[in-house]
DNA sequence: AACTTCTATCGTATTATTACGATAGAAAAA
DNA sequence: TTTTTCTATCGTAATAATACGATAGAAGTT
């Protein structure tokens, strides 16, 4: 057992949750946070404003990358890190949505 | 190791993080769609709707209920769920301005 | 009282996540 | 060429999450 059953829910609930599970660490928050902050692209000083190892930082980075909220790019001897404006339009879009289509009942 | 080092960062990231961990399943997520559809609280068929085990699916439940964004009412023998407005609109106020807040840069 | 129904919790197995030191590789700088 | 700088990946250890059968408890029903 152990292994998440995804196959037996849709599409749009996977990307939803996984999308959610990017951002279910404050480290992975912080991050974005600061990309917001600076307004720019990010090129290697990241790990510097977290109270993280570098390792551990680069695993928090590949997790944005998978679910593509961010992308790196290579430049010289840095990668430059940009939030994905295309998946992060999509994830704006698909979380609000399910946070107003849930609404109270009671 | 392997103990996410929550204390490093703001009350706010970790919130938000904690929020997004409650929606990082797609049967979670799908529970809150099950509510949203009928509009009502749920008493004591969701079971039926997902195609898990009943104890796992009380510990998504459970889930929900520890972030705060459902409360169980015990009504006889069943127990109803219903979302809670106070919580869940934190939520949507959290992540609709994380979302916005971090903007495109490049 | 005995039975049925519903849900939580326990116990357990499996997989995933988090963290960090060490190492490798790529590119600029000396 | 050697060195420095930056980042990804490997290896590993510890903790968390997922799933389900079995069981317990609470509250109606017969």
């Amino acid at each position: 057992m152990g292994t998440s059953k995804k196959e037996a829910f849709s599409n749009s609930q996977n990307r939803l949750a996984d999308l959610a599970k990017a951002l279910a660490h404050p480290a992975r928050i912080a991050i974005l946070e600061f990309l917001a902050k600076k307004n720019a692209c990010i090129c290697g000083d990241i790990v510097e404003e977290l109270p993280l190892s570098q390792a551990t930082v680069s695993q928090h980075l590949a997790e944005l990358k998978r679910v593509g909220l961010i992308k790196g790019d290579i430049e010289g001897p840095r990668v430059c890190y940009c939030i994905n404006q295309k998946a992060w339009s999509e994830a704006k879009q698909l979380l609000s949505q399910f946070m107003v289509t849930v609404k109270n009942c009671c």
